[in-house]
DNA sequence: ATAAATTCTTGAACGTGTTCAATATTTGTG
DNA sequence: CACAAATATTGAACACGTTCAAGAATTTAT
């Protein structure tokens, strides 16, 4: 029996045991989607018994944070290029948005499991957990790359500079759960998206820095800070200390 | 045996068995979370056979979806008074996102099922799907009574109108979300989180009305009403005949 | 080279969501 | 009221995710 993944030498019994139950799982996932396949069908193709499965993955749902933990290290290596080419911030995020559908594009028939467990506490895998957090921070650093390495016509406020990572990697979020959904033809719709949305992003950068709405926007980014605590594992402030509803926002009641 | 629901004449035979079943359901999933309690659980409290549960919910996850539907029309009914009695966007909001907190507070242990579905394009349960349309548009048409009938000191463009129930829905998608999360005594995190951000959405929609954002406010504006017809099952224009994008915000580049 | 320790593999079994053919009960109609 | 049609109920069985004790294989230490 040749092992399946003869060009990474130095790998143990045990990892090339892991990494061909793994291919083998988003080979069939990929064909078939997640629901109809089986554990059963994984463990048949990889020639290994069904309990072997667990002994390598906690659940089925784990191979699946094995796709995200690979195109998360996908998307490093393809950020390089983008992000030594473009100046402009326009072009830096939208260069990293095109590179993320193209690069978890073969996934779609089951990508969207990923967020069976955002509505999870409880759930290591949830997106918004403790576990997460690792993966998150890669993704945010990438972001953080995108906004600190761009050429730009105005200073973005520090406040506004710690908010935009996380910010933008709740935005990519979004565009995903809308490519999930996209049954268009190599996802033109979601492309159009991104085409529309980054530029109205990078706008809304801009006009975050004005002057008149800048009261508002500070607070808005004090209470983003705080949450974002919550998010990533540090202890939250009191809220009512932190920020101050009255403030010279007070002119702008609708 | 005596009917669980007698103060509810004129139920059939099989009405009573499903309502004995949901009300089961519901109390078990409160008492011992979701996945804790089993089909069998369920029908043997009910006293009836376990594929008895089968005949009227479909799933395990539709007896969630009759929880949501619950709440929806117990909003319906709570929010008359509060639309009744407030006047100011920001008091009818604030009242109206208490008022679904306090709903749905019951339903802690559980409530993040809801969300499992969100990424799942085909599921009849995934709140953007065709199948949630009729729900869906129940919750916005409250969000239009709260923007409808508030006592304005600006007067608010007809596109900005026209989404502003759904960006709402989606607003309070983003709260229920963070509930779901929250763990502090009496969601005292997610009630400052309302109180905070009902006032900034306020602001943010005097701040849309301001001359020098508003080409870049219709552009978006433009940009989600198309989108939101795909959500809507309407036909889908086609997006580059609709949004231009270079017009007169093009002095914002960052 | 051999023994000990560690890791890997296995398949029977379990728990739980779901199905469905057979049967019982309810409802509607003359 | 009787009977037919429609609806409701049932429990055995199935499928599939998961577990785990026993044994085999690999790795490490001497």
């Amino acid at each position: 029996m040749s092992s399946p993944k003869s060009e990474t030498p130095k790998l143990n019994k045990g990892q090339q045991t892991k990494a061909l139950i793994l291919e083998t799982a988003l080979e069939l996932f990929r064909e078939r989607g997640y629901e109809q396949t089986t554990m059963r069908d994984i463990a048949e193709k990889a020639n290994v018994a069904l309990g072997n499965t667990y002994y390598y993955f906690r659940s089925k749902e784990h191979l699946i944070q094995a796709f995200y933990h690979r195109t998360q290290e996908e998307l490093l290596a393809a950020s390089e290029p983008i992000l030594a080419k473009e100046r402009s911030l326009k072009a830096r995020l939208l260069g990293i948005m095109r590179a993320r559908l193209e690069l978890i594009e073969p996934y779609h028939q089951f990508a969207g499991v990923l967020f069976r467990t955002a509505g999870d506490p409880k759930s290591p895998l949830n997106p918004f957990s403790v576990e997460s957090l690792e993966t998150r921070k890669q993704s945010t650093a990438t972001f953080e790359q995108v906004v600190g390495g761009a050429r730009l016509r105005i200073a973005i406020p520090a406040d506004l500079y710690a908010e935009l990572p996380n910010l933008l990697w709740i935005y990519q979020m979004g565009i995903i759960l809308f490519w999930i959904h996209d049954t268009s033809p190599n996802r033109i719709r979601t492309h159009q998206l991104i085409e529309h949305t980054v530029d109205i992003v990078a706008k809304l950068i801009t006009i975050a820095t004005f002057p008149l709405v800048r009261p508002l926007i500070k607070r808005t980014l004090r209470l983003l800070a705080t949450f974002r605590q919550d998010l990533d594992n540090l202890p939250a402030p009191n809220l009512d200390e932190e920020i101050d509803k009255d403030e010279l926002d007070s002119g702008l009641e609708p």
